[in-house]
DNA sequence: TCAAACATTCCAGTACAATGTAAGCTATTA
DNA sequence: TAATAGCTTACATTGTACTGGAATGTTTGA
């Protein structure tokens, strides 16, 4: 059995934060123990290290509901939960290409003016996007 | 000459956050016409979009100034700056490999349980990184 | 047994990133 | 010339996402 502590410690989130979580709705209220302690299964665990993974990145904590119904959802499997996937792909490879953009952008930057010596950089023309 | 309104028109960005920006150190503060109003070059609405793009991918605003830097120093080009730079790509790459893993596992996710019948999706078994 | 470590709730405070509002000056146009 | 639209500063408020602290209960190890 696993308390509040054990999961923070194995996931890297605070306690504090995961009750806070759990307060507003992200993630599910864990059964009790007869002291009133929360206790967590497996399964929490890796939903907390969704969560992180996917708050990292830069996703709300919304986004990040719509993300953990997806994930979490063997059963329901509608075309509504599809569809939102699909959305959640979409804006996902949206993230990844501007980021593809300015890792593009820095690498050009880096290559083009490296060293210690100080050449011109004409490359900044048309880098805006 | 542009004032703080056509600036804000081209950008997207509210006049009220352009000047948040300025305050905050973001954006350098561009000179005064005789009445006191804000006048702008080319090059502040280009820097405006990339804060815009790099805002919008989740860099925090202190990421955002350190992006900008490396961004606009065409000729301060030391091994600082591009030690910075490098820096940042990592973390961009960290990103999207990062996300590439998110939208895998939604995708699997879609193809595994697609439609509108209600199989089993045994997939979620060592998803979480 | 008793201190410490860990749990609980509740309420307040913080950090970040804007955004709203007010009061006043300036520019444009009917 | 008078309304209206745009600009200025200054201060307050909002929303998101936690984070801290108090007061109290429970578990555990020396």
């Amino acid at each position: 059995m696993m308390n509040i502590g054990s999961v923070s410690e194995k996931t890297g989130v605070p306690a504090k934060t995961i009750r806070y979580y759990e307060e507003i709705g992200l993630i599910p209220a864990p059964i009790r123990a007869e002291n009133g302690y929360r206790h967590y299964q497996d399964k929490d665990v890796e939903t907390l290290r969704f969560v992180q993974r996917a708050r990292g990145l830069g996703f709300s904590v919304k986004d990040v509901g719509n993300l953990l119904t997806l994930w979490q959802d063997k059963n329901r499997v509608s075309s509504d939960v599809k569809n939102l996937a699909i959305e959640h792909i979409r804006e996902i490879e949206d993230k990844i290409e501007e980021l593809n953009s300015i890792r593009e952008t820095l690498i050009s930057l880096t290559n083009t003016c490296h060293g210690d010596d100080r050449p011109d950089c004409p490359i900044l023309d048309g880098l805006t996007k």
